[in-house]
This record gives C-alpha cells, sequence and structure tokens, in this order.
DNA sequence: GACCAGGCACATC
DNA sequence: GATGTGCATGGT
C-alpha cells in the first residue's frame, strides 16, 4: 500500500468525514474558494454570509453590484480589494462563457475546464482545483500550505517541490476518485491546523515530526 | 503586540 | 527560473 493511502486510512480513521466543502451551491463553493486565499475560514464566511444578506449570492446579482459595494461585503475576508477584482473576473467568465450559470460548466472536459479557470486573473492552480473538485465534483487534487506541511513534516516530498509535483504524487499513488480526493484533502487541512503550524518548526529540518497521528511504525508500514 | 489564516500577481534580479 | 513583496481583516 503506498505511504499516501495509509497517511489517508490513519487520518479516516482518526477523523472520520470531513463533510466538505463548506457551501450550499456549487457556485457559493466556487466563490469561497476565491475568498478564501491565503484567510481564515470563519472570515470568508462572513463575508459570505454579508452577500447573501444583501442578496448577492447569484451570478446575476453579482454581475450587476457596484465594485464599490462588493468591496464593502467583502471585507471580512480580508485583501478585499485584490478579491473584489477577482471575484468580478470570475462572475465576468462565467457569464461570458457559461451563460451566468456554473451548471453550464458540467459538460465541458476537465482539461478545458482546468485551463479557462487558470485563465481568469486571481485563480491560480489551488483556486482552480478547489472548483474543479469541490464544486463542478472532478477528480483533481487540491494541493494547499497543510497538504505540503503535512507532507514534507513525514519526509514523504520536500517542501519546495511544485504545486505539479506534489499532486503528481497523489494522482501516480491513488485512484482518480472524486469521494476520496474530496475527504483527503479536508482530512490534511484538518491535521494541518492541529499538528502543523509553521513555527517555531523549521522547514529546514525534515526529520522533524510534529504529527503524532501520522507516526508510521518502525517498518515503515 | 506578534503570529496566523485552505494564494496570487507582479517586480526584480 | 528563483526570490521578494503587496494585499488586509479578525481571532488567539
Amino acid at each position: 500500500m503506498s505511504i499516501l493511502m495509509r497517511i489517508y486510512d490513519k487520518l479516516y480513521a482518526a477523523f472520520g468525514p470531513q463533510h466538505w466543502w463548506p457551501g450550499r451551491t456549487p457556485f457559493e463553493i466556487a466563490l469561497g474558494a476565491i475568498l478564501t486565499q491565503n484567510t481564515n475560514w470563519e472570515n470568508v464566511q462572513k463575508a459570505i454570509n454579508n452577500l447573501r444578506d444583501a442578496d448577492c449570492l447569484t451570478p446575476d446579482r453579482l454581475y450587476e453590484v457596484p465594485q464599490m459595494q462588493l468591496a464593502q461585503l467583502l471585507r471580512p475576508s480580508g485583501y478585499f480589494n485584490v478579491k473584489t477584482r477577482r471575484v468580478m473576473a470570475f462572475i465576468g467568465f462565467l457569464v461570458k462563457s457559461y451563460d451566468g450559470d456554473i451548471e453550464n460548466m458540467r459538460p465541458v472536459s476537465t482539461s478545458l475546464l482546468r485551463k479557462q479557470l487558470l485563465d481568469i486573473h486571481g485563480i491560480g492552480p489551488e483556486t482552480a482545483d478547489s472548483i474543479l473538485l469541490y464544486a463542478l465534483d472532478r477528480p483533481v487534487f487540491v494541493i494547499d500550505t497543510y497538504t505540503k506541511r503535512v507532507l514534507f513534516r513525514h519526509n514523504v516530498l520536500d517542501f519546495k517541490c511544485t504545486y505539479d509535483e506534489f499532486q503528481r504524487l497523489f494522482y501516480d499513488t491513488l485512484p482518480g476518485d472524486v469521494a476520496l480526493y474530496n475527504e483527503y484533502h479536508a482530512l490534511l487541512v484538518k491535521t494541518g491546523k492541529l499538528y502543523c503550524k509553521p513555527k517555531p518548526l523549521c522547514y529546514g529540518n525534515s526529520s522533524i515530526i510534529e504529527c503524532p497521528l501520522l507516526e508510521m511504525d518502525s517498518s515503515g508500514k
């Protein structure tokens, strides 16, 4: 069994299902993916609640709302000027390419969708992959800071490896299963929050193991 | 007051 | 290609 599958089994046994992504609709999930960039989820939820209270939680309404007003609604999520532009870019794409309905993306291939998402200003690999996996149910593995930290601290990959290199390891050693990818990423975030804070640990010391639930036995099995 | 939080674009070398 | 920096609120 691969190291990644063993880690998954340990995490699932320890924490159980995480019921991700926290969002009511695919569109809300996509918005959350943008708003949570480098940001605590509780702050994102406040911004999403603002949008809901202002009746702005649909592509049509967001397409109409003035930029200044949108920025104020997004304020609690931090980087609100940046995120306002990014949300507007995403909405513009959705309206222009998919008639303002994320459901119209369903028939399109995953590889094409990923290219289109990455072309949108403010959507990088993690945000694109989060939308693909959690909003559109595609077998795409999301790599985030916690994923890198947890794997690095278990000597699976170097922290300096690229996004694609981390992702490749998951594709090479796990089946392409949406439910598995969904749960695994959520479990890595859960574990990272509990055990893999950036300090006082040093990224340069790969021998440090700070995730006790993940420690393997001496035979490496 | 310091640190942290589910990135990304852009400038510079 | 690698490295550094700006973006910002809110909780601990």
